[in-house]
Parts: structure tokens; C-alpha cells; sequence
DNA sequence: CAGATCTCAGCTATACTGAAATGC
DNA sequence: CGCATTTCAGTATAGCTGAGATCT
């Protein structure tokens, strides 16, 4: 891009902006590292909760179900994951990881926590939670509030 | 999407993911105001710093040449801009607003600030200021620094 | 010549919609 | 039948790259 200027006083006043703009840069770094963040998503989805229909994960990480299909696509190819028909409800396609799988996650983990650190360098700790606290209490509000 | 449960504990607690959460509701809300961000920060960076070339407006609102571009024909299209060949430099077309222009500049503002509101309602006013700081620094720090 | 500017074609990531096929 | 699940095709925004034409 081209940083030579200060964004115009309407627009680097809006939250928006600069939640937008933060999320770009944390995208950037993340991306960076190696990590996408639906497969990081899927992975840790599974990881921690187990095996699942896809409808299931895509609730469990709040994606959509044909984003879903494309990740799971690609995990599959890679043999981080295994997709099989269930047997008890033939729609369902119960996912897995697999030990591949989990060891990408811890991989993806650390890359993960390393861009985060990069992320927020110029905070202070203290800073740094209440961001946290503060980004985590919108999220929230927005989920079942919208 | 499907907002049933938990993110994952992985997820949940990266920034970067919790940032890309508040930026992912803050487009949804300043989308349905029917404001895009290309178009308000195009016409925002003309009023207040008046005519420019593409070049130096890609520069003020860290835009891409190629998406300013795209913009640029729509709002041209639409009579909120004028482009018109420079005669001293005819490498470059002169962006300027047009009054129609800076009527929907206006406009663009207050459904923005409406969704700026919304976004930041679950905050009290004193963790609104804090969070914008804290956001300001981060947008702040990554430019020149990388 | 180097370098800036504008345009165009095309790419990735992310989010989302509509609809068909299948099965409960 | 209604409803859920998976899949596929397509749309939209945002950011970005490479290359060509034009001009300083």
C-alpha cells in the first residue's frame, strides 16, 4: 500500500475503521506465520470437542457451511482430517482429525501465538488485557444481541 | 450464521481472531447503513483535503491503485466525483468532489456514526474512549513499523 | 533512459445466498 | 410432508500483483 499520509479525520475517527484496519494488520502478520484461520478454526474445533458433522463444526466455529466445505476439502486432501458417512444419520459426514491433524495444530498453535505477540508489541501487558477484555466483551454482546 | 456455541478455546482467545470478530460486525453493521468504505473514504479524503490525483488519494486513505480505480468509475458514474485529465502533468486525471458529492458525503456520515453507535453500545463511555485509544496505537504502530 | 501514473486482467481470503440432491 | 445436511454455483468486499500504455 502506500503509507505516505494520515487517513482523512472522518474516517480515522470511526471505530469501525480501526477495529477494520487492526484486523487487516492481524491478518497480515497471522498470515504470515503460515496459518489460515479457518484451518486453524476446523483443527482446534476438533481438537477440542471431537469428531463432528460438518453442520455441527460449522456451529462450533461460526462458519458457513459452504466456506466449510471448501476447508474440509483441503484438510481431507492433506490427511489432516478424515470425513466419513454416518452410519446412524446417512446425510452426516462425521469428521475427525487425524493424528496428522493434530500435530498441524500445534504447529499452527505456535506460528499463531508468535503473531499475536507481534500484534500487540506495542501495548503494554496491561493494555494488552484490557484490549482483550474490551474486544471480548463486543463479541459477545453482538452474538446473541446481533 | 449459526451462533450456537462456544468458539473453540484456541480461538476465542487470539486477538487476532477477536479483532477480525468486532472488524466482521462492524462491516456488517456500517453495510447495512448502506455505507462502503471504499467510496466513504474517497469522498471523506476529497472534502477535506481537497482534489488529488489517484496517486496521492490511493496515499491518503491506503487504498490500491487498482481498487481506487474500480471506485473511482462508480463514483464518477454516479456524478459524486469529476476526473479530468491534468493539463500540467498528463500522466494524471484530477479527482474532484462534486457538490452531489458532498451531499452524500453527508449523508454517508451520519448513517456511519448511527452504526458506530450500534457497534459500540455493549461499552460504557469511558471503556469506548479506552478501546479507541488502544486501537489508535495499534493502527499507529503498525504503519511506519511494520 | 529511469520513474511515475493510470488501466486492465486476474488472484486470494473471507463471508454469504440460492438451490439441488439426499436422507431423517 | 417438513426439515436437516451436504454439495455446488455464484455474489460481494477487501487487499494485492503483474504488465502494458502513456507521460515527465
Amino acid at each position: 500500500m502506500a503509507p505516505a499520509s494520515r487517513a482523512p479525520r472522518r474516517v480515522a475517527a470511526l471505530p469501525s475503521w480501526l477495529v477494520s484496519q487492526v484486523a487487516l494488520q492481524a491478518q497480515r502478520l497471522v498470515g504470515e506465520a503460515g496459518v489460515r484461520r479457518h484451518e486453524f478454526s476446523v483443527l482446534a474445533a476438533l481438537a477440542e470437542d471431537g469428531p463432528a458433522s460438518q453442520a455441527e463444526l460449522g456451529r462450533r466455529v461460526w462458519m458457513d457451511r459452504s466456506d466449510l466445505h471448501g476447508v474440509l476439502n483441503g484438510l481431507e486432501h492433506d490427511g489432516l482430517v478424515a470425513r466419513v458417512r454416518d452410519k446412524q444419520d446417512r446425510r452426516r459426514n462425521v469428521v475427525r482429525l487425524s493424528p496428522a491433524g493434530a500435530q498441524r495444530l500445534r504447529e499452527l498453535e505456535a506460528r499463531a501465538a508468535a503473531a499475536q505477540d507481534a500484534l500487540l508489541a506495542p501495548l503494554s501487558e496491561d493494555e494488552q488485557r484490557e484490549l482483550r477484555r474490551l474486544l471480548t466483551r463486543l463479541v459477545e454482546a453482538h452474538r446473541g444481541g446481533g
